[in-house]
DNA sequence: CTCCAGGTCC
DNA sequence: GGACCTGGAG
């Protein structure tokens, strides 16, 4: 097996292909963490102007653990996948606290931190300490399978075993930095899921799927999750400048995140005004009732379909007092324009928020 | 429109 | 093993 051929092939392909992003000019934890937790799921080009904000208003981890979790999510709004920023803040919080201030400077110590996995412990550790460990993301999973025509399904616990001891196996004790990321910059770059850049691959004559034409069947991956239609009637109750809104609790999707009284139906085709319990309940406070019901918005998500309509209620500013005890007693809240700015929102909400201007 | 990216938590 | 988000590519 031509075992350090292909470390030395990526080890030269990387310094003229890498991009310069920020987070690679720097050795220090914090930088490089905040930029892995951000990159998760995410495209650089999406994620970095996220970086780059959080950088600027959160130079160090105190300053980060130190700032309100709603700040927090407020400036991840459009990010997705917002346990993620839930989980930056406890870590800032935990790194503080239980670290005084500084990041484990090992990957088992890494790995205590809250929302730090397997993968972004590797990447600290050996970004941050040259210690010698294999990242394994996509990426990797993706030049691996199709170089070494591994066929393992992916997204089974054996093939991520067999995935870890290969890569485990591959990595140089020299540059285990540099080779770690240049295996996942060439998969982001040249081997890539769709239209791999075959032509010009300097391990073209090496590789197993491009001599048996695998490359567009691997990585093998079996999992699918499905997905499943939800229907909201989202309630915008103005009172005077004010809104009713609610935060977002746990065991459902946008935790902590805030958005509008809503009343869920069975099926897109069921929505109806009359049928809102939370319409019946308002009508007692004599509003003006706006509904456009053609309009539909339509927000996906990787395992869920949401059909959502929006009803606009005006109530008289006078009656703010009693409208407020009524939102009190239903768990939701009263804002104004300028606080509801400041609150971290999921999409669809900025969406629509966006169309009533 | 469908498919896809891809790491952590519970 | 399923839940979690958004946006870009095709």
């Amino acid at each position: 097996m031509t075992f350090s051929h292909f470390p030395k092939k990526l080890l030269h392909w990387y310094p003229q292909n890498k991009r310069d992003l920020p987070w690679r000019n720097t050795q220090n934890p914090y930088i490089i963490w905040l930029s892995e937790i951000i990159l998760q799921q995410t495209r650089v080009a999406q994620g970095l102007p996220y970086f780059e904000e959080f950088v600027k208003h959160y130079p160090t981890v105190h300053d980060l653990a130190n700032a309100p979790v709603e700040d927090v999510l407020r400036r991840w709004q459009g990010l997705g996948y917002y346990s993620r920023a839930r989980n930056l803040h406890h870590c800032a919080q935990q790194v503080v606290e239980e670290f005084g201030g500084n990041f484990p400077d090992n990957y088992r110590s890494l790995l205590k931190l809250k929302g730090v996995g397997q993968y972004t412990a590797a990447a600290i550790a050996s970004f941050a300490f040259k210690e010698k460990v294999a990242v394994l993301d996509g990426n990797v999973f993706r030049v691996l399978s199709r170089y070494f025509g591994l066929d393992t399904d992916i997204s089974s616990p054996k093939g991520k075993r067999q995935f870890q001891e290969l890569a485990d196996e591959l990595i140089p004790a020299q540059q285990p930095d540099e080779y770690n990321q240049a295996i996942m910059e060439f998969g982001a770059l040249q081997c890539t899921p769709k239209k791999a850049n075959c032509d010009q691959c300097p391990l073209q004559d090496s590789c197993y799927a491009y001599a048996h034409g695998q490359v567009e069947a691997l990585p093998v991956k079996i999992k699918k999750t499905k997905v499943t239609t939800r229907a909201f009637l989202y309630h915008e109750i103005n009172c005077g400048p004010h809104k009713i809104v609610k935060t977002r609790g746990p065991k459902d999707i946008w935790q902590g995140l805030t958005d509008f009284p809503l009343v869920e139906f069975s099926a897109p085709e069921k929505i109806e005004l009359e049928h809102s319990t939370l319409f019946q309940e308002l009508q007692a406070f004599k509003p003006i009732v706006d509904y456009k019901n053609e309009k539909t918005y339509k927000h996906i998500l990787s395992h869920q379909k949401i059909f959502s309509n929006f009803v606009s209620l005006t109530i008289a500013a006078e009656k703010l007092d009693e409208v407020k005890k009524w939102a009190d007693s239903k768990g939701y809240h009263c804002c104004d324009a300028a606080q509801l700015e400041a609150l971290g929102k999921p999409q669809l909400i900025v969406r629509y928020l966006n169309d009533q201007k």
